[in-house]
RNA sequence: GCGGGGAUAGCCGAGCGGUAAGGCGACGGCCUGCUAAGCCGUUUCCCUUUGGGAGCGGGGGUUCGAUUCCCCCUCCCCGCGCCA
């Protein structure tokens, strides 16, 4: 949510970020109006709240000293019912601004860069060395605007799906007969390795000052309402039949709900958090794409990164976090780039994103794997988690980053590290802990 | 699931129909060669701030007036039951 008082003060910051997203500000203008009818309600109830108060303190007064008060009594019980009538549409404008104002899209990063939709989103930088097909050199070159080191391929890479079920390390068909279409078993070696990833995740954050954490996989509606914008989530969450309960989309919401309605000492920030939980997705809205093997799935394990900051540190743990899960991706030698994602493709809640995406040499494409954003005081405003400053309570910052994914992260491994008899390279950093180099 | 006990400000904790004590911590000031101590003030949220209003887990009710009495709900603690 956005803060009202920019809302009152400053609305030019708001049109021209709404402006930057390619968005229509109707909205912004809504909230304000509104936000004064509200104002000159609360003022009215008040005045009429405080004569009321002023009753009450005689009509004491009075009986203490044994006189009489049945005239002001009556007054009093007309105050009531002017009162009532006064509240009840201060509350009802009160719902329908707060509506709106959670409507309201994050101020964007001045820096981001400016476009409509995500072919304005701009890689700036490229890692690794990539494998790539032969008939993929030109595509390749393009994607990468022969920016990125490469290595040619003599033979056609497998896709992950092919690989997984001829190796007997995955069982889709009897996925979807169990469950649908979306969901996978794995299977032996690919299980280990799965474990073996997010085990060297989970210690690459401990080292990195991350407090480990596994929440509960579901929230109610409220928290969840608080986390992000229900209304924009509804279509993805599942919800558990007879009670007030949703399975979590992500591990970032009920990592940022954790702090919820506390007020820390300046001095704990930043609080770094690990989040590893399986996610739940009904990818409503992807028909036909990704249809086969685990690359968009209903569910998945993710490791994810979650920090509280002082608001003049976000940039900066913004960077950290991107940087982290650079290391992360160098160290399993999996060739990506960053990109720096557009205005008009950055989503309600972050203020600027820059996604990580991974080679996928079957698929002969850059495929997003990691997402890293800072929200800015959007999260924290709504969840009321601040700390004290030296001039009274402040929102904190949050910011939020992918470190895997394990379903995308192990095709990025699959297909990268396969060999032409079909066997795959295990990355050098799992091996030992998983006790093999070839699976 | 059953019975009993609880929930008060950042934390601890009193009040139990008359309008939120006290302590701790934090911040500001006074004092001080410096620190500590001491003293004073501030320390929930909202509004158009020389002023008002709301707020005692949440929601309703009784009353001129509710932290206090009544009802419903949530969570925590103790015991019993069930159980991976």
């Amino acid at each position: 949510m956005i803060d009202v008082n920019v809302l009152r003060k400053n609305p030019e910051i708001l049109f021209e970020s709404q402006k930057r997203r390619f968005q229509d500000d109707g909205i912004v203008r809504e909230a304000i109006r509104l936000d004064s009818e509200w104002r000159e309600l609360l003022r009215r109830s008040n005045s009429l709240k405080s004569d009321k108060n002023k009753l009450v303190r005689e009509i004491g007064d009075r009986i203490r000293s044994g006189r009489g008060a049945d005239d002001i009594k009556i007054k009093a019980a007309e105050i009531d019912r002017e009162i009532e009538r006064l509240e009840t549409s201060l509350k009802d404008t009160e719902t329908r601004r707060d509506e709106v104002l959670k409507k309201i899209p994050n101020i964007v990063d001045s820096s981001a860069p400016v476009a409509r939709d995500e072919t304005g989103n701009v890689a700036v930088l490229f890692d690794g060395t990539a494998r790539v097909f032969r008939d993929d050199k030109d595509s390749f070159l393009e994607q990468s605007n022969q920016r990125m080191k490469y290595e040619l391929s003599d033979f056609k890479p497998k896709s992950h799906v092919d690989l997984l079920v001829k190796r007997g390390l995955a069982n889709l068909e009897s996925a979807a007969a169990v469950a649908g279409s979306r969901f996978y078993y794995l299977l032996g070696d690919l299980v280990l390795l799965e474990s073996t990833l997010e085990n060297y995740a989970l210690k690459f954050l401990q080292k990195k000052g991350f407090m480990l954490l596994e929440p509960p996989f579901m929230m109610n509606r409220e928290a969840t309402n608080g986390a992000t914008d229900f209304t924009a989530f509804e279509d993805t969450l599942y919800k558990i039949e007879g009670e007030d309960l949703y399975l979590i989309a992500t591990s970032e919401h009920p990592i940022a709900a954790y702090l919820s309605n506390t007020i820390l000492e300046e001095g704990s920030l930043p609080l770094l958090f690990a989040g590893i939980s399986p996610c739940f997705r009904k990818e409503a809205g992807a028909h036909g794409k990704d249809t086969k093997g685990i690359f968009r799935v209903h569910q998945f394990n993710k490791i994810e990164q979650f920090a509280f900051v002082r608001p003049d540190d976000s940039r900066i743990y913004h960077e950290r976090l991107l940087e982290n899960a650079k290391e992360f991706y160098r160290a399993l030698e999996i060739p990506f780039r960053i990109v720096d994602i557009a205005t008009g493709d950055l989503g309600n809640v972050a203020s600027r994103k820059f996604d990580i995406e991974a080679w996928y040499p079957a698929q002969g494409q850059f495929r997003e794997v990691v997402s890293a954003s800072n929200v800015l005081d959007y999260q924290a405003r709504r969840l009321k988690v601040r700390y004290r400053g030296k001039e009274g309570n402040v929102f904190v910052h949050t910011l939020n980053s992918t470190l895997i994914a394990t379903t995308r992260t192990l095709v990025a491994i699959i297909e990268n590290n396969q060999q032409e008899d079909g066997s795959i390279v295990v990355p050098k950093v799992l091996r030992d802990a998983m006790g093999k180099e070839v699976i």
